[in-house]
RNA sequence: GGCGGGUUGCCCGAGAGGCCAAUGGGAUCUGACUGUAAAUCAGACGCGGAAUCGCUACGGGAGUUCGAAUCUCUCACCCGCCA
């Protein structure tokens, strides 16, 4: 049995906007102050009296405002455990956290929703345990919507692109230098499913669509992904059809099991399944598979929304995701998988995306790398050692209204774990409210006002101003 | 007083005649990071703007040798053990 923390969602305002953010900095500087955070120090771990017991609520998304001269909209997501609005960036918590932050303080930040790994949480602590929790929300103490991605990225990450950097941007190099060798891999796709080895203890491990379907169910978030092979740049069109070809056969597998599953738990909250959109840098392949997708029907049962995957390029990103999208359903939700760069961020919400996901912020500031509305900077260099000015002086995080660079300066690198943390929220606040802001240019203003935000926003971010 | 061990670049610490401007850590400086094998990784790190070049360097000084951080003598300081 499964219940919904109804209550406390409704306490915390969570999945709700960012209201509780909003709220945080009334005027300048000083503690910040929350109905969330008085509320949610109080419990350590699940309070089950505060569960109430409901029906399974629908999962729905409704378009609220469109832009006319691109494919850019605002919409409404609602799952059992809380709405979205978008375009909304959602934190990731690989393994049910977000690096050195609690769900009070994501939710404090403005995070409307979570997202964690399927297959991490299933090699550790075990999907079973997650279950027995309650669910991931109810594990991690995260009473608003969650996600989880199948595992698909660790094909890659894993596979073809282990030890390597498969980050944007590296299409001039070698095959060789930028694809593991077989024999190196963690993981090996074949047309059934991918024979994992742990990264953890080398135990070998089988993923298939049925299995990541499994294991997500019983993760139990809001939003799961259809099981798909990520493919980088590199590879070449014949591998990237095949592949396309299998992700698709997948897709239509997870449909299948997961319309099983979800008619043999119908007591559960409803999971809305999401297929992944593959078909790297070509345009014919992205639209056959945003078609097929689309298309597809399992147990009686439709995606809820789409995924949009791959390692994408700067360059070709507004493109790919523009080309999906319109092959897209409109009245479904969108979401590109990984992505977080600012201008990254401008263009596929221009072109059509509702939400998004990355690890950057929370990598990144770990790293020392901290956003500002003039770029990004490293804090831990030499010349932030006297700077007790904030992170970002315009910044409204908790972080900017009480500590300075110095402070985090000295704690990164004296690598004090309260450094990760502050640095962490002012990142992940920061690409939070610029998603937000672009969802208020397109409800407020249209195509007009986005377009200003964005050509402001970018002009000052990249030194052009 | 006797015997033994030691002194290496900002710090720790390898090196026992040429391949040594000197392994490796740390510190320092800089960069990267897009569905997290990531509190990680990469580069720089004696001076000369760079160099297959020059200079200065392995406690000080003097030697041996074609050639010394490495061998000898000596001085200084440090550490043991015995008195």
């Amino acid at each position: 049995m499964r219940y919904v923390h109804d209550a406390l969602m409704r306490r915390r305002g969570i999945g709700e906007g960012n209201r509780a953010c909003r709220a945080a900095r009334p005027n300048g500087p000083g503690p910040v102050k929350t109905g969330v955070s008085s509320s949610g120090l109080e419990r350590h771990r699940p309070d089950v009296a505060l569960f109430v017991p409901v029906e399974r609520p629908p999962f729905s998304f409704a378009v609220t405002a469109r832009l006319r001269g691109s494919g850019g909209r605002a919409g409404l997501i609602s799952t059992p455990h809380g709405a979205i609005r978008t375009p909304a960036f959602i934190p990731v918590g690989t393994a049910a956290a977000v690096k050195g932050v609690t769900p009070e303080q994501m939710a404090a930040l403005g995070a409307q929703g979570l997202l964690a790994n399927a297959y991490h949480l299933y090699l550790r602590p075990g999907a079973g345990v997650v279950q027995a929790a309650g669910g991931l929300g109810a594990f991690m103490n995260w009473p608003g919507p969650t996600f989880t991605d199948s595992g698909g990225f660790q094909v890659l990450s894993l596979g073809a692109g282990f030890k390597k950097v498969l980050a944007m941007g590296t299409a001039g190099l070698a095959d060789d230098e930028v694809i593991a060798k077989r024999s190196q891999r963690l993981a090996l796709v074949d047309d059934d499913g991918v024979t994992f080895r742990s990264h953890l203890d080398g135990s070998t491990h089988r993923f298939t669509p049925e299995v990541s379907m499994g294991v997500q169910h019983q993760l139990g978030a809001d939003i799961i992904f259809a099981f798909d092979e990520c493919t980088t740049l590199m590879n070449t069109r014949g591998y990237q059809e095949a592949s396309l070809d299998r992700t698709t056969a997948w897709a239509k597998r997870c449909l299948a099991e997961h319309a099983r599953l979800t008619a043999a738990e119908p007591s559960q909250p409803y999971q809305a399944l999401y297929g992944v959109v593959q078909g790297a840098q070509f345009e014919d392949l992205r639209k056959r598979a945003a078609s097929d997708l689309v298309q597809m029907r399992a147990g009686g049962q439709a995606f809820d929304g789409y995924g949009i995957g791959g390692a994408l390029e700067k360059e070709n990103l507004a493109a790919i995701v523009g080309w999906v999208c319109s092959v897209l359903p409109e009245a479904k939700p969108r979401h590109l998988l990984g992505i977080s760069e600012v201008d990254d961020l401008f263009a596929a919400v221009a072109a059509g995306a509702d939400t998004f996901d990355c690890v950057a912020p929370s990598r990144s500031a770990r790293h020392g790398a901290v956003y500002s509305p003039e770029g990004r900077y490293n804090v831990t260099r030499a010349i932030y050692r006297n700077d007790f000015t904030p992170l970002d002086p315009e910044c409204d995080c908790y972080t900017c209204a009480s500590y300075s660079r110095a402070y985090v300066h000295h704690l990164l690198r004296a690598r004090e774990l309260l450094g990760y943390t502050l640095a962490t929220i002012h990142n992940e606040r920061f690409i939070v409210r610029l998603v937000d802001s672009m969802r208020a240019a397109i409800e407020s203003g249209g195509d007009a006002t986005f377009e200003r935000l964005r050509d402001n926003f970018l002009a000052r971010y990249s030194g052009r101003s």
